[in-house]
DNA sequence: GAGTGTGAAAGATTTCACAGCC
DNA sequence: GGCTGTGAAATCTTTCACACTC
């Protein structure tokens, strides 16, 4: 999980990293103005060693026998996890996946906010959504974002490359997409994406999407990553798996990682 | 990630598993009869050592100088799975993701059906919603599951454990419930799913669900957990948690995991 | 006294090399 | 000749103990 001479931070501890935000935000909801390594670890179902070492990672945020101030925990983690500028997204594919993101309320806290909907549906085309308002704050594309709540209409994905570049022109390119599609055309889609200059994809299609791959065929092996796709991050959200990784340890209970203790 | 004496299979290889499933079938359909670790593993994107050491966990399933037959591979993943047994299901939460959870096609593959779904809003209550057919096949919960596409009313969630006890009477008790409620009312409607003697949950809010938790408060710390929860098994599907995980990657592009080398 | 931050130990997972078999 | 199955090595991650600070 390490990267030539990078210190090597595991993939694990910034999921991690994204549940401390959640209960600090928790705990800022209920006005507690401190917390500790112990009362995170237990709130977040991991060991406080493994706390501390997470946050460790990233910088020293605590004050030693005191704990941490909550809000300045969640400052530093907002900030560390690249929440603090504004994201523009699109969603591709707006069935009943795309449409249930698209008012989903936690996805529009800090700044994701949705720019452009896109599907291949004639009877969608057109169709107005309303998506919720981006919070304010400073772009990460140089302009502000609107803080209004907003209804876009569906576009068709051919219209992608041209949406994308005329938002670019205005200083908001697009930073994300959403990928929503059926899983037989999540790789096309994707290759839309990509072309129209999208740099991070959220995948929710059953199905791996593949870099490169252009038109014609591979020989097969080792595929060659085309320029395009040089840069772009995908991350996957298959419920799927977890439902049948569910099946599997209901019936092999005796597989599944025990608690950490819940000490120190 | 092991338990007592037990072998130790890492939780990732179970994860893994599920792909190389996917991918059977889309090779099945293609007709492709044999496969081999190198081509499964170049279209899983990860090692070839790695698809052979995830399947040794499990048997031995090829033939040396072959590789897989398809058709037989798929068939014992499938089994190691849990996938060849029915899965009752009941959605609580049938918002705009309650509803494409629902209607997702892929989620009645593989006899995963829905059996009852739940909410506690006064205008859903009542609606009926159409339900994917499931496939055919055994029961896990002695009958056969009936085959045919259905309806089903949205009830309301405090008819949950009766509806269960219900089920259970008729020898088609309640496998698993998905929960797709706010994040807000998980913990409870999380609670309610434990009580109707659902022993396996699919947890689609942005929060973690703490076993047992009755009624009063502890007094923080340890919290002993109940009868109840003692054999509840939770996964975790949070697009939140993706969203943010993606933005941090693309901040941070080095800090991401380089490809496995397609080798070997 | 309490709780963080961290180097070192323990443990888990992945990678590798190669024996074994069709 | 080719590809699987697997013990051993390498690597990564988590756990731990404790020095340090308030």
């Amino acid at each position: 999980m390490t990267v030539q001479g990078v210190p090597g931070i595991p993939t694990a501890a910034v999921s991690r990293l994204v549940t401390y935000l959640r209960i600090l935000e928790e705990l800022e909801r209920a006005e507690v103005p401190t917390t500790s390594s112990g009362a995170l670890a237990e709130r977040a179902q991991v060991s406080a060693f493994q706390v501390r070492k997470d946050l460790a990672y990233f910088g020293r945020f605590g004050t030693r026998g005191m704990g941490y101030t909550v809000s300045v925990l969640k400052r530093e983690l907002t900030r560390v996890l690249g929440l603090n500028r504004s994201w523009s997204v699109v969603i591709v594919g707006m069935g009943r996946l795309g449409q249930a993101i698209a008012h989903y309320p936690g996805a529009s806290e800090y700044q994701f906010g949705y720019v452009g909907l896109f599907d291949v549906k004639a009877e969608l085309i057109g169709m107005p959504v309303d998506v919720p308002a981006q919070r304010e704050g400073v772009s990460g594309s140089e302009l502000a974002a609107s803080a209004q709540p907003r209804q876009l209409n569906i576009q068709h994905i051919r219209d992608l490359a041209a949406f994308a570049q005329q938002q670019a022109a205005q200083g908001r390119a697009i930073d994300m997409g959403f990928l929503a599609v059926p899983p037989e055309h999540a790789q096309a889609a994707a290759q839309s994406m990509v072309e129209a200059g999208v740099k991070g994809i959220l995948n929710f299609a059953p199905t791996l999407i593949q870099p490169a791959q252009d038109g014609a065929g591979h020989e097969r092996g080792l595929q060659e990553i085309s320029d395009e796709w040089r840069d772009v991050m995908v991350e996957n959200v298959d419920f799927l798996v977890g439902m049948k990784r569910l099946a599997f340890y209901m019936l092999n209970p005796q597989l599944r990682d025990q608690d950490p203790e819940e000490k120190a």
